[in-house]
DNA sequence: ATGGCCTGCAACGCAGGA
């Protein structure tokens, strides 16, 4: 079983691409963040024609959140049950037995901001859902934008990011917690090249430079880890024309 | 280089991303 996670940055205008990247990965799930773009507005047909399923959560301009299935997904919660968080951040569903978290975790703008005090509190609401997805479900991964970068080797300047948001400490130990519940961070399973990152800034002309973070990740209860063969980022993605800023990250399990 | 871009919305600049 392959699952996938991807920050799109505006499903209509990635569109082609993510149907490039289902007909070359074939991935039995896809999550899909930053879709931009309300339910009606869903395109559907597109990706029914390449055979997938979709089940969406979204808003107009911002956000939105979508999963993409072969098979019927199941037991579909929008967003954290219990948190009337306007956000369209979260969607969740059973896939092929495997309960699947799609997450689009709050940027945070600035340690100083308002929104950085948000996403620790988001953060939390998370780790209270989690520990109750666990408890009902052995086979459960969560992937998505997490907007944290949780070690140095996932930072191509631990240095110059140190304390600033994406890196600070309060999002690195909430980033611990979540991990602590009962997951692994399904990269550090397997042996990566140095300097793996999943995003690039546009604006410094960062995938050239090399100027990136680790920010996507998949979180895997240990049920999925003792079975899960590979993790890899499609960093490829990113040189394309017109590309996400966001690399897709990929897990292949054995169930 | 204190800089750089991309997207959507609604206008011709802003919010938001990270």
């Amino acid at each position: 079983m392959k699952l996938a996670t991807w920050n799109v940055n505006s499903l209509k205008v990635r569109l082609p691409q993510v149907l490039d990247f289902l007909a070359a990965q074939t991935p039995d799930v896809l999550c899909l963040q930053e879709t931009k773009i309300e339910d009606d507005k869903f395109p559907f047909m597109e990706i029914i024609a390449a055979g997938y399923q979709a089940i969406c959560c979204g808003q107009k301009a911002y956000n939105g959140v979508a999963i993409l299935s072969r098979n019927q997904a199941a037991d579909v919660v929008m967003g954290i049950d219990g948190y009337a968080d306007p956000q369209k951040r979260v969607i969740v569903a059973t896939v092929d037995g495997v309960r699947v978290i799609c997450v689009y975790i709050p940027n945070g703008e600035s340690v100083e901001s308002a929104k950085y005090k948000y996403k620790l509190d988001w953060l939390g609401r998370l780790n209270n859902c989690l520990k109750l997805e666990l408890a009902k479900y052995s086979r459960l991964a969560i992937l998505g934008d997490y907007n944290i970068a949780p070690e140095d080797r996932d930072v191509h300047d631990p240095k110059l990011w140190e304390g600033k948001v994406l890196f600070s400490e309060p999002e690195k130990s909430a980033f611990k917690e979540l991990v602590a519940l009962g997951f692994c961070d399904s990269f550090r399973l397997f042996e990566q090249a140095e300097k793996s990152y999943s995003w690039w800034d546009y604006r410094t002309n960062g995938f050239k430079r090399g100027f990136g973070l680790r920010i996507d990740h998949i979180l895997l209860s240990a049920e999925l880890s003792k079975r899960c063969k590979s993790c890899s980022i499609d960093r490829d993605r990113r040189a394309h024309d017109r590309p996400s800023d966001h690399a897709p990250v990929m897990v292949e399990i054995e169930i």
